[in-house]
DNA sequence: ATTAATTTTTAAGTAAGCTTAAATTTTTTT
DNA sequence: AAAAAAATTTAAGCTTACTTAAAAATTAAT
């Protein structure tokens, strides 16, 4: 399987994963700079190939095959996020930048050997959740979005999902990390923001932020 | 600059250093699994591109330009094995393989990274010298072939020049590794084989070998 | 030094993965 | 519900990196 066509179900599945009738070609064209036309091509071969159920204007959605394709490739990817981020201290941006060209030309064969290294690890950096050798994600998912979470609570930060350098940035500049604890000072319904403290900051964020955050709270 | 570039261009840097009479398009192809009209069509494509020089007919020749993208792959080659060597303990084989891959998809960052965390060794587990990020190689190379070696001498294994995995298992076998002594108790001369003595051990090696063992003298 | 064998080159063609532009369908707005 | 906007699809075309087959040049053999 080609990296143009790893990349294609891989765009699918974590698409999927947040509004599935929103997976259109265009919708997907998008996220990985190609055309349309090219995302519907693509899409078009992708179906005889029992990788992608492909019905004209409706939204793609990945046969079991597929999504079996997709989360090799995503448990490559996060393996090496782990791998990179414990042994060369590199930060959220540039890990995900490597990974995003290794996890294509690495065998399962090693891909096993990081897992192993690394102690089987169930997440990555980001709080992303490692695929197993099967393509099974065991962990279950109690987190939620900074954006929903309730005043005068505190919380631990889960996972940031995001691929953007400047958010990392931010993030790194204000001691937004993975394991730390952050509290929820207020909601600001009208405009959607949020105010935090943590390390004795006050931080307000706006939505863009608030969504790609994720929290645990803490009992 | 493409996959097929990147390995077209290793493949002629690594030819010159032996016989650059003999680097010719049908040589390359073979070494590439191509047909030489295809490695013809290349020659000519990067000619236009200032990486290597062609005439019809004639030798192909890196230009500077072409030996410092050929030295640059080389670099990430070995540094990978050197990496994967140490870190997950994989055979002198599987290192290859794996390099051989995750070569193309190195940035020069994440490369410096890997040499400076082993230490910026100057050899590969095969003995092959590692490129620096000048992509100059500053070691020299003292090491010769087995079958040119003296009866009754002594030698450190200093380079396993090969991919081939059978070659390997053998060397694994019978304590042929990096950095191990021999001593050479016959040299073949009617017909090129070379008897040595390694761990209480007698082997006798023909030239498909002893062409690509090398070693160094013990003073 | 011819002839034979091999190699290189040219020519024509293919598949993958894109592009732009136009036609069609769906979705949104009024 | 009709019109406008947006998205999807179709069509035609491009580049890269190959292929096979035939022509041309070089190299090897007698």
């Amino acid at each position: 399987m080609s990296v143009a066509i790893e990349n294609f179900v891989k765009a699918i599945y974590k698409n999927n994963n947040n509004d599935s009738n929103n997976t259109k070609p265009g919708n997907i064209a998008k996220k990985l700079g190609i055309s349309n036309a090219a995302a519907t091509d693509m899409a078009k071969k992708l179906a005889t190939k029992d990788i992608l159920h492909y019905e004209k204007y409706k939204a793609l959605k990945l046969t079991k095959k597929g999504e079996k394709m997709a989360l090799n490739v995503v448990r490559k990817h996060r393996l090496w996020e782990a791998f990179l981020y414990k042994t060369f201290d590199m930060s959220l941006h540039d890990i995900h930048r490597e990974a995003e060209l290794l996890e294509h030309e690495t065998s399962n064969f090693l891909a096993n050997k990081i897992s192993e290294y690394l102690g089987n690890p169930k997440f990555d950096p980001h709080g992303d959740p490692i695929p197993n050798e099967n393509g099974e994600i065991t962990t279950t998912n109690t987190s939620i979005a900074l954006s929903k979470t309730i005043e005068n609570k505190e919380y631990v930060i889960s996972r940031l999902m995001s691929d953007d350098k400047e958010f990392f940035d931010f993030c790194t500049q204000n001691g937004l990390k993975y394991g730390n604890t952050i509290l929820v000072t207020k909601q600001f319904s009208s405009n959607k923001m949020t105010q935090i403290s943590i390390n004795n900051n006050t931080i307000v964020l706006n939505q863009d932020f608030t969504n790609i955050i994720y929290v645990d709270e803490i009992n």
